[in-house]
RNA sequence: GCUGGUGUAGCUCAGCUGGUAGAGCAGCUGAUUUGUAAUCAGCAGGUCGGGGGUUCGAAUCCGUCCACCAGCUCCA
C-alpha cells in the first residue's frame, strides 16, 4: 500500500484493525441470519480491510453479497452489544459441535492447552473469538462498509485441505472515505501494467503461448535501454558479463540439486536420447564458467553476471501479466568471495540494489526467507549464514521481516518486494547465500597459503526478472516513463505539409545526437496530434510551423509541464541532453 | 492446480426473457492545410474463444476444453 493509499482517519492503528475486525463478525452473523446452513470458519482484520472464510454449499454470488451487506446495515442499526465470555476446552467444544460448526471445533482442539477459550456474543450471534472487539455493532457505520470481492481460499492455507469461499470487505468511520477509497482503487486500476503495456505497445501475451510474453518494439527500446544501465551499474561495481546455454543436461541439474529440488517446475527435452533440461536459473552454468580455469584469492571477491533468459513451469492459476511469467530475464550475477568476505559483498550489493531502485525512485521492504523443509546442507551451516545476512543488513540501519523457512533450497536470502499499483508486494531484488552448490561442484580457489580452499557465493539479482521489473515501473510511472527511458523521447509535431521538411530535418538532427525520435505527418490538426501524443506519455512534444520553420527553432511542449515556449534547437538539445544524462525523473 | 467470474470488429463496449450481429475510436478513400488535448464525409471490418449438445432456429440455454480476471497455493 502506497502511502497517500493509507490516510485512514481510524484514531490509530489498534482502533482500525478492532474496527475491521468487528466488521468481519458483523459479516458472519449476517451470513448466519441470511443461510444459516453455511458453516463458519475464520474472519480476521487485514492490512486493507477484513475477511471471512466459509462453507457455504452454493456460490455466493454478487447478488447474495448485495444482501448480505443489507444485513450487515441492518445489525448495525440495532447496536448490538457485544459480551466476551469464557468456557472451558470441553464446553466449548461442545458448544460449537451444537452449533454444527465443525471448523470452529477444530480451531479450539488446536488451542494450546493453557489458552483462555473466549467467545463474543451479539444479539442471538456467537463467535469464537481471541479479540479485542468494539463494545457494540452500533460503533461501525452501515453505509459505510463495502464488500468487495468473494474468493477460494483453502481451509488453513494448506491446498490439500477443504476449499472456502472468502468474503473481502472494507469499512471506514465515515461514508465519504469508503468513496474516496473506492476512487482511488478505480484510479489505480488504470495504471495497470497490463492494460499500459497494450496501450502503449509494449509488449503482449497470446493464446499460444500463455506466460510467455512478446516484446513489441516500443517495450523492446524500453527493455534494451533497461539493460543498458544495468550494465553500466555493474561495471561500475566491477562485474564482468557471461552468457550461459538455455539447455544442459540432466547431470548438471542432478548435481546442482534442482534436478530432484525443482524438477516439478522445469521444462525438459530428449536429445539423441539423453534427457535434458531448459534452464529454470542460471547458477549451474555459472558454476562450470567458475571451475573452467583455476582461480587464485587475489581474484575474489570475482563478480560475474548474467543476464540469462529462464523458463519455469508455473501454475496457470499465479500468471499475472509481466510480473508472473513461464520465461524471463533475470538479471543474475554471483560472486564468489571467502568467507571473511561475506559481510562486506552483501553490504556491497546492497548498496548497489540502493543505488539502482533509487534511480527509479522505488521504495522496498526486504525480507529474510529462512530454511525450508526442503533443502540441503547442515542446520549449524542455515544457522550461521542467516546470521550473515542478519547482521550486514542490520549494520546498514536496515529493517527487515522474517518469512519463516521461504528460503531457495540450497541457502537463506534477503528479498527486496517492491509494490505494485495496487499495494500488492511482488519480490524483485534477491539476495541468496550460498555454500552448498561450492561444495557440488568441488569449486576451488589457491589461498595465500598456497592451499586449495572451497569459496562460498551469493547468488543475486537487482531488478529480479526484467519483465517483471518493467510491469512495476510501468505501474510506478503510470506508463509516463522518465525521459532516459521513454521509448520515445520525443515527437515533432509540423503543423502544415509546409513544415514537413523542417520537421525532418530537426528530426534527423536530434537522431544524429542520439534521441529516439517519431515525426507525425498526419494531416490532422495540431490539436489532436498533441492529444494523442499526450496519451502516447511522449516526454517532449516539438510543435513546428511556418514560424519555427523560417527562425530554425522548437516550439517545446512537456508532457506534465505543458507549454515551454520557443527555443532554438541547440538550446533544446543541451536540455534534452542533460535531462537523460542525469536521469531525471521527468 | 483450486474456487468464483469473464471471453462479441485491431481497441473500448451495446446486444432484455433464443429469431442467422451494432456503436465509438483505430484503419482505408476523399475533402480540409489547420498554432498547444479529438475537422468532416464515405467505405470496409466479426463462422460472437474452440469444438459438442438441446432446438425448426443459439452470441443468447446446457455440458466440455482453452485463455484471461480476482483470490488461494506457489514464486523472480
Amino acid at each position: 500500500m502506497s502511502e497517500e493509499n493509507n490516510q485512514y482517519t481510524f484514531e490509530n492503528e489498534e482502533y482500525r484493525r478492532t474496527y475491521w475486525h468487528t466488521c468481519s463478525h458483523v459479516l458472519a452473523q449476517a451470513v448466519k441470519r441470511l443461510y444459516p446452513e453455511v458453516k463458519l470458519a475464520i474472519g480476521p482484520s487485514i492490512e486493507n480491510g477484513f475477511y471471512y472464510d466459509l462453507d457455504s454449499p452454493f456460490p455466493i454470488t454478487p447478488e447474495i453479497m448485495e444482501k448480505i451487506e443489507g444485513e450487515m446495515r441492518k445489525i448495525c442499526k440495532e447496536k448490538l452489544k457485544l459480551e466476551r465470555f469464557e468456557l472451558p476446552r470441553e464446553e466449548a467444544i461442545k458448544f460449537m459441535e451444537e452449533k454444527g460448526e465443525p471448523y470452529k471445533v477444530e480451531l479450539i482442539q488446536d488451542l494450546p492447552e493453557d489458552a483462555h477459550i473466549s467467545f463474543y456474543k451479539q444479539g442471538e450471534f456467537t463467535d469464537l473469538c481471541a479479540g479485542p472487539h468494539l463494545d457494540s455493532t452500533g460503533r461501525i457505520k452501515g453505509n459505510a462498509i463495502k464488500l468487495t470481492a468473494c474468493n477460494a481460499a483453502y481451509w488453513r492455507g494448506d491446498s490439500n485441505r477443504e476449499t472456502l469461499q472468502r468474503i473481502y470487505g472494507i469499512a471506514f468511520p465515515k461514508k465519504d472515505e469508503l468513496d474516496a477509497y473506492l476512487q482511488r482503487i478505480e484510479e489505480a486500476k488504470k495504471r495497470d501494467h497490463r492494460k499500459l503495456g497494450k496501450e502503449l505497445g509494449l509488449f503482449m501475451l497470446r493464446d499460444e503461448g500463455p506466460g510467455f510474453p512478446f516484446f513489441l518494439p516500443k517495450g523492446m527500446v524500453l527493455k534494451n535501454t533497461l539493460l543498458d544501465y544495468w550494465r553500466q551499474v555493474h561495471k561500475k561495481y566491477g562485474y564482468v558479463e557471461i552468457s550461459t546455454p538455455i539447455i544442459l543436461n540432466r547431470q548438471l541439474w542432478e548435481r546442482s540439486g534442482h534436478w530432484d529440488h525443482y524438477k516439478q517446475n522445469m521444462y525438459t527435452t530428449v536429445i539423441d536420447e539423453e534427457d535434458y533440461a531448459i534452464k529454470p536459473m542460471n547458477c549451474p552454468g555459472g558454476m562450470l564458467v567458475y571451475s573452467s580455469e583455476p582461480h587464485s584469492y587475489r581474484d575474489l571477491p570475482l563478480r560475474v553476471g548474467e543476464l540469462g533468459l529462464v523458463h519455469r513451469h508455473e501454475l496457470s492459476g499465479a500468471l499475472h501479466g509481466l510480473f508472473r511469467v513461464r520465461c524471463f530475464t533475470q538479471d543474475d550475477a554471483h560472486v564468489f568471495m571467502t568467507r571473511e568476505q561475506m559481510k562486506d559483498v552483501i553490504q556491497e550489493t546492497v548498496h548497489l540494489f540502493d543505488e539502482v531502485y533509487s534511480t527509479f525512485g522505488l521504495s522496498y521492504t526486504i525480507e529474510l526467507s529462512t530454511m525450508p523443509e526442503d533443502h540441503i546442507g547442515t542446520v549449524e551451516e542455515w544457522e550461521h549464514n542467516q546470521e550473515i545476512l542478519k547482521n550486514a543488513i542490520t549494520e546498514m540501519g536496515k529493517t527487515f521481516v522474517i518469512n519463516e523457512g521461504d528460503g531457495a533450497f540450497y541457502g537463506p536470502k534477503l528479498d527486496f518486494h517492491l509494490a505494485d499499483s495496487l499495494g500488492r508486494t511482488w519480490q524483485c531484488g534477491t539476495i541468496q547465500l550460498d555454500s552448498q552448490l561450492p561444495e557440488r561442484f568441488e569449486l576451488e580457489y589457491t589461498g595465500e597459503d598456497g592451499q586449495k580452499h572451497r569459496p562460498v557465493m551469493i547468488h543475486r539479482v537487482v531488478l529480479g526478472s526484467i519483465e517483471r521489473f518493467i510491469g512495476v515501473i510501468t505501474e510506478h510511472f503510470a506508463g509516463a516513463f522518465p525521459t532516459w527511458l521513454s521509448p520515445v523521447q520525443v515527437k515533432l509535431l509540423p503543423i502544415t505539409d509546409r513544415a514537413a521538411a523542417y520537421a525532418d530535418q530537426v528530426a534527423a538532427a536530434l537522431d544524429a545526437a542520439g534521441f529516439r525520435v517519431e515525426t507525425d505527418h498526419r494531416n490532422e490538426k495540431i490539436g489532436k496530434k498533441i492529444r494523442e501524443a499526450q496519451l502516447e506519455k511522449v516526454p517532449y512534444m516539438l510543435v513546428v510551423g511556418d514560424k519555427e520553420a523560417e527562425d530554425g527553432t522548437v516550439s517545446v511542449r512537456h508532457r506534465a509541464e505543458g507549454d515551454l515556449g520557443v527555443m532554438s534547437q541547440a538550446d533544446f538539445i543541451a536540455m534534452l541532453r542533460d535531462v537523460v544524462d542525469s536521469k531525471a525523473r521527468k
